[in-house]
DNA sequence: TGAAAAATGCTTGTATACAATCTCAGGGCC
DNA sequence: GGCCCTGAGATTGTATACAAGCATTTTTCA
């Protein structure tokens, strides 16, 4: 029993149903696990999402593919596509990241940032706050996005965006309550406009800390459960 | 005809010459695009990979494609793969990011450094002393990723691995004479060991500006020639 | 002779068939 | 009663067939 049906509301987003591109498929995808509307955890099974795409697993596959590389979804030999479920200790390195790159490219964004630029942030925080839970979670995402496009550095940005992404895989899992970013969003937008590089980064810094500190890690993280922390307490002394 | 012929020195790398796994060719691919055997602009028809390989298209399509997302394979829809040629601006762009990253990490790297580093990178530079000139490139390149590896945050490393690796095709299509790191390498050990973070920013800033200056950007680079250089002195006046 | 148009061959894009492997349920054995 | 083994079903891995598009050559006409 192909469980198609499942996955029928990914496909309906955009044309018509059926025959959907590459691109189409992943950013169909991309949105939907973005938007915690695909949990981590969820299996992709290749015959259903190829059903409700209307292509066949050829497609399927390459798409499933280009996630795994951006570490969004999990793929397993002969175990098939699940979306992923980040551990403790990459949820701690995307955040770091995220820190260090996004605080040092706030000097660039400060350098290159136009008028039509602010317009644009201002009016993706707008549609963020006024916009269901999952939406905005989307929006957040490309609020960050779009303010580190602006350094003008593509090789970067495309590593920052993939950061980004992990994070809402990060806020899907441990995330507890009205977490991801409070809608703080617009307190940037006049530091921006003076260009108060200081200020900003500290904002910055502030933010990602903020976002990482109200996470819960002590739930298990939906994947293997950690019996090295829940039983044993001889952590320190295994140096190997 | 198919010219299987000329990819039979890739197949050749490893176990016996067919029926190599997904990975192995992505290696073996990767590895010659790094050592330069393969250039920037050289086309990359399935059927000549497949055949050398042993495999069929499908894997050789699914190597092509993360090659693709990692920057060091172009692909154009109906037109096949071929090795990328960057262009100066992403040449800039590179090493814009790689300055920014490789120099921030710098503080981690010093806090984490163990004794086994210091040895496998010191290892590492010797082997790219007396290596022959396209090897001593790919071990350059095997310097840096296991110093950032160092850094205990494998997202920002694995962005890294790929500036890294877009640096080699850089430098194939823009470098003149003995481009890449002259051997400067053994330099930063001591550094390193004495955990002078001041001084391995200072060398690293320079390790970086300096192959960057090396480069020659007025040969048009092999792609698509810039007839706007050769032939145009009107290059401040159209604005838009 | 030169240039535009048509045809052929080669390469890639997509779907599908078949083989290999895993999962899970049912039954037998300890 | 619990555990292991076995087999059916389902899912993924790989190869191949066929369709579609591009490139080059050949042909034709001025």
């Amino acid at each position: 029993m192909n469980d198609t049906r499942q996955f029928h509301l990914l496909a309906g987003l955009a044309t018509g149903h059926d025959a959907r591109s590459d691109d189409a498929i992943y950013q169909a995808l991309w949105e939907a696990i973005v938007e915690h509307r695909l949990s981590p955890g969820a299996r992709l099974p290749e015959d259903a999402l190829a059903g409700a795409f209307g292509v066949s697993r050829t497609m399927i596959r390459r798409v499933l593919q280009r996630l795994a590389l951006e570490q969004l979804v999990t793929l397993r030999t002969h175990r098939g596509a699940q979306i992923t479920s980040p551990t403790p200790a990459e949820a701690r390195d995307v955040f770091r990241a995220r820190r260090l790159l996004e605080g040092a490219l706030l000097t660039e964004v400060v350098a290159h940032v136009t008028p039509e630029d602010l317009q644009a942030l201002t009016r993706i925080a707008d549609q963020e706050r006024h916009a269901p839970r999952d939406q905005a979670i989307r929006l957040s995402a490309r609020f960050h996005t779009h303010l580190m496009a602006m350094a003008g550095n593509a090789s970067l940005s495309e590593a920052l965006s993939q950061l980004i992404s992990r994070t809402s895989l990060i806020i899907a899992v441990y995330g507890r309550g009205r977490a991801g970013c409070p809608c703080e969003h617009p307190a940037l937008i006049p530091l921006l406009e003076r260009r108060d590089l200081d200020a900003l980064q500290t904002w910055m810094h502030q933010h990602l800390t903020g976002i990482e500190a109200s996470l819960d890690f002590t739930a298990s993280g939906d994947a293997l459960p950690d019996f090295e922390h829940l039983f044993g307490h001889h952590r320190e002394q295994n140096a190997s």
